[in-house]
DNA sequence: TTCTCTTTTTAGAACTATTCTAAAATTAGA
DNA sequence: TCTAATTTTAGAATAGTTCTAAAAAGAGAA
């Protein structure tokens, strides 16, 4: 069984590997946004690093969240539901399912989602798909 | 052949029919998103009217297009390619195709678009679908 | 018509999310 | 170390939208 703290090292190598100085506050973000939370706005970001960077600030965040995104670590999205900007740390192709209730996004394989287009004029290179409804009992999410 | 002077009373009796008084304001930005635009910002509705209304306010603008939304005449969507809204006047379920070369937004009938989700932790009340890629030679638009 | 009350329009301030600026701090590496 | 490049920062600036409060317009009663 491995030790916890390998945990850190592989994130700093991450930032590496994709040419990403790993500065304390780059890494305190990517913490945040590549492994505890999915689909985070700049907003979410400030709050949760407050108790370690109180001070930090939000054009380090901005700047660190496009500069990831940029590096493929992240893609933003924008949901019809709010105007802040969403990154996501799946980047692979999926949808999404937004619970009206509590406004929350969750990741929706697309092996779930069978779609597909009659159509003779458009070239199409990119889908997304947001289905909108509410958690049944179960409430599960997967990705 | 009816008169074409007919279209202007129609315009005011849509108004009419949902309860919005059809002042000059309101008449001619729904002559503008009602019939000529599809997918129109505050900011173009403000650019088509200025040779009408020089003077005419945003934030009557933002009013009447908010007022046509709750009135059913318009539905609010935010693409992910703009942070403007975009107004439609399309009200009915419908697919979106964003050409990627003129940031054009193409209304794609749903009858054209199949989708299902697998899935057993979600109740679906509404779906959005955007298309993203390049026009073909032939071009068209369908809606 | 005029009076009165309500609704609408307006200019500009305020607000929210994001980007820019330029100076200070940090870093890499010669 | 020294130096040059990069990163961080606070605050200003920008973009899009909403709010405010006063003026204008409209509807209906008298
Ligand atoms: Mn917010
Ligand atoms: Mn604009
Ligand atoms: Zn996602
Ligand atoms: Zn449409």
């Amino acid at each position: 069984m491995k030790h916890l703290s390998l945990k850190s090292p592989s994130l700093k190598e991450k930032l590496l590997e994709h040419s990403i100085r790993p500065t304390a506050q780059r890494l305190a973000i990517a913490d945040f946004v590549l492994q505890k939370g999915r689909h985070s706005t700049a907003e979410m970001v400030q709050e949760h690093l407050k108790k370690f960077f109180p001070h930090i600030s939000l054009a380090t965040i901005y700047n660190t969240l496009n500069l990831f995104s940029k590096k493929g670590l992240l893609k933003e999205y924008r949901f019809p539901h709010s105007g802040h900007v969403f990154f996501d740390n799946n980047t692979q192709p999926h949808a999404h399912f937004l619970d009206e209730n509590s406004q929350e996004i969750y990741d929706v394989p697309m092996e779930k989602v069978n779609i597909s287009l009659k159509n003779d004029s458009f070239e199409i290179q990119d889908v997304e798909v947001l289905f909108k409804g509410t958690l049944t009992n179960k409430g599960g999410q997967s990705g």
